[in-house]
DNA sequence: GTGCGTGCAAAGTATTTGCATGATG
DNA sequence: CATCATGCAAATACTTTGCACGCAC
């Protein structure tokens, strides 16, 4: 299933809404536009794609918006912020947790689950009387496909 | 001991000017002069405050020998570049191997080393067939100090 | 209607680069 | 003395902001 079930989307759509609604702000064709392609993309992507992504589904969009929007995602707590390296900003959906494995050749980017790591790190976290909110881990190194390629 | 040990700084210097003359580049005053500075530097520090740092004890610097001079140190190896958040370079000495944990309200910033979350990283690496090559993580949460104060 | 939202262009940041001049090997 | 390095200013890349107009509530 490449696609995010539709009724996953329209819940989020609906959290982003409420979101916005107890916050006094107002709902805009906009707002919807690129929440809703967000919602339903894979993967990581910067500004300049979403922007012109949602650009050719429904024109009529500023690039200062899809800032604007994606700050309000994120603040929802709908979409994560991302830079790898020293990287712009690349945007996510917020699922289930996960790392990141990044292929410094090809820019590969694997995402992956570890509990027991995890674990570790509210173990750390404790022991210097920090309260954990978030986390970030990214491996880097060559993928099989860059590391045979150079052989 | 706040500062590192004499032998240690000169070391560095060694191995940079070594690196230098591999490349077939120069040795100039600036390059010592930045390199010098921050080898003797504990922590994390942005371009900006090395270009007024280095100047302060050496005027004659530009901002520009700043960005280059350090980036030659990171493709010596010896000094590593970070983007906490989304936050611009802040470089820090290559040394031992540790990761960080980040306060969220005071920007506190207490350095780690934990040898089973790295044999963890090394296993899932190995999952995904990545040859591993460097790694990040990063704590995010609110410090002791910072949550006692919030209550 | 009031106030928030929008697009645009302009302003900000952080960093890199082109160029004439200066220093190094 | 051929190169490489430097400082400056301009250029770049990404992101934020000011403003006049328009739309949601």
């Amino acid at each position: 299933m490449a696609r995010t079930r539709r009724s996953e989307i329209e819940d989020k759509l609906d959290r982003f809404r409420d979101f916005i609604r107890e916050r006094g702000l107002k709902s805009t064709r906009q707002r919807d536009d690129i929440a809703r392609w967000f919602f339903s993309a894979k993967g990581h992507h910067n500004a300049d794609e979403i922007y012109r992504q949602v650009k050719s589904e429904s024109p009529g969009i500023g690039f200062s918006t899809v800032y604007r929007t994606m700050r309000l995602l994120r603040e929802a707590g709908l979409v994560q912020e991302r830079h790898f390296g020293d990287s712009e900003a690349l945007y996510e959906n917020v699922s289930a947790h996960h790392d990141h494995c990044i292929c410094t050749e090809c820019g590969k980017i694997i995402e992956f689950e570890n509990e027991q790591i995890e674990a570790l790190q509210e173990a750390v976290a404790r022991k210097f009387g920090f309260e954990l909110r978030s986390h970030k881990m990214e491996l880097y190194g060559t993928c099989s496909s860059c590391a045979s390629r150079k052989r």
